[in-house]
DNA sequence: ATCGCTCACTTGACATCGTTATATCATATA
DNA sequence: TATATGATATAACGATGTCAAGTGAGCGAT
């Protein structure tokens, strides 16, 4: 039954404009805070509600957080999207390295949350099957340019192995982030600029890869 | 004033037999179901204990869990230790990175606490200056044999900066460890066993930073 | 015009957590 | 035997995520 008087409509846009400033105060707050120390009554008492109220938006905390990254990881994968063109998979190899690090850098407390933090693989979709996992699409944006390279004949035969190669790649970048966001503020260890960390790495592991020494 | 008599000779002995049960079920407890989910009471009632007995032994549950992994990365500054021996710079951290990455993946509670949780580099030692952190002893590690190899002529010559070749190896087989501790368990990602990932990371490393193509 | 319904939101509470202040009680010392 | 010490328990506090029950405004139907 699809609303049909204004007035439903308008309530409905209500909602939704309520929902989306839950949204907005939680981003801030995780932002700032930390995801573990923002309270859903800190969320809340920004935009003038009860903690309560989330619960008529959100299952709770978890469900917040997740529409927060899936709305994160989508961005990503348009960025990602945009490398596609990149004929070469070596070259775009190192253009998704360079932008995964980019996005990670840019958004610490949903990289964390995605990517450094273990999730309960839920109950999935409405529908019943697992539901489409955002963050798997970064993977297979890596999964597929390396096979494309192992299929050209980029990388020592050694390595054929798709799944390691990609996995070893996304580590590459993942590790360096990681460390980073949780000791990147650690004063006894005199750290290198990651992103010039990352490039680096991107580019011995490619050259390691490599088949040629070229 | 050292004790004397032989009753607090005893006491002193039980006290250190309880604050030594303590770490014992907080260890198992931890390992089992993680830190997180380790309670103060859960700890405490398993050795027959209050939760507040516990603070007459640790400071509080931060302190618990640190003495913990002081112990675990005392295990792997000997692992690594005994690592020392290797002469060959470049075949050092080959080792250097198995022995981190097996501590790793059979402490994952520890590893996970000490290198994927940010800390407070706290008010330190007793002393007043910064208690002697005993990650950077495996960092320290790293960065020496790195330091050895460039200065053996063992690395390109655009990688001459030890503290960015030595983060950059570091990252890489924390990278996968990490990955592997938060998403291992996902089954829609086709995990390469991470041991086999992380020896083709270590060995893709080397040969991306050596000079020859050898 | 008013009744009743829907539904966004609040109130008040609960269990659990880490932690603290205070009480208890055994033991060692005098 | 009296006193002091120190290990442990009891009770409680504030904070957190969450739930059950209430409140009240706005809508449609009579």
């Amino acid at each position: 039954m699809l609303p049909r008087s204004p007035s439903l409509v308008r309530r409905e846009r209500q909602k939704a404009e309520t929902r989306q400033s839950i949204l907005d105060a939680a981003r801030d707050l995780f932002v700032v805070d930390g995801i573990e120390a923002t309270t859903m009554r800190a969320i809340a008492s920004k935009i003038g509600y009860t903690a309560t109220a989330i619960y008529h938006h959100f299952r709770d905390k978890d469900a917040l957080i997740e529409e927060l990254c899936v709305a994160d990881f989508t961005s990503l994968g348009k960025a990602m999207y945009k490398i596609g063109h990149i004929v070469n998979p070596v070259d775009r190899l190192r253009a998704l390295g360079t932008a995964y690090a980019e996005f990670a850098l840019a958004n610490p407390s949903q990289y964390r949350f995605m990517f450094m933090t273990p999730h309960r693989h839920g109950p999935v979709d409405d529908n019943g099957h697992p539901a489409h996992k955002p963050d798997e699409d970064a993977y297979q944006f890596v999964f597929q340019t390396v096979s494309e390279g192992i299929a050209g004949g980029h990388f020592r035969e050694e390595l054929m192995n798709p799944h390691e190669l990609a996995q070893m790649m996304w580590a590459g970048v993942h590790g360096v982030v990681s460390l980073w966001l949780t000791h990147g503020d650690d004063p006894y260890i005199q750290w290198h600029p990651p992103i010039e960390t990352i490039q680096t790495m991107v580019s011995v592991m490619i050259r390691g890869a490599a088949r040629s020494s070229a």
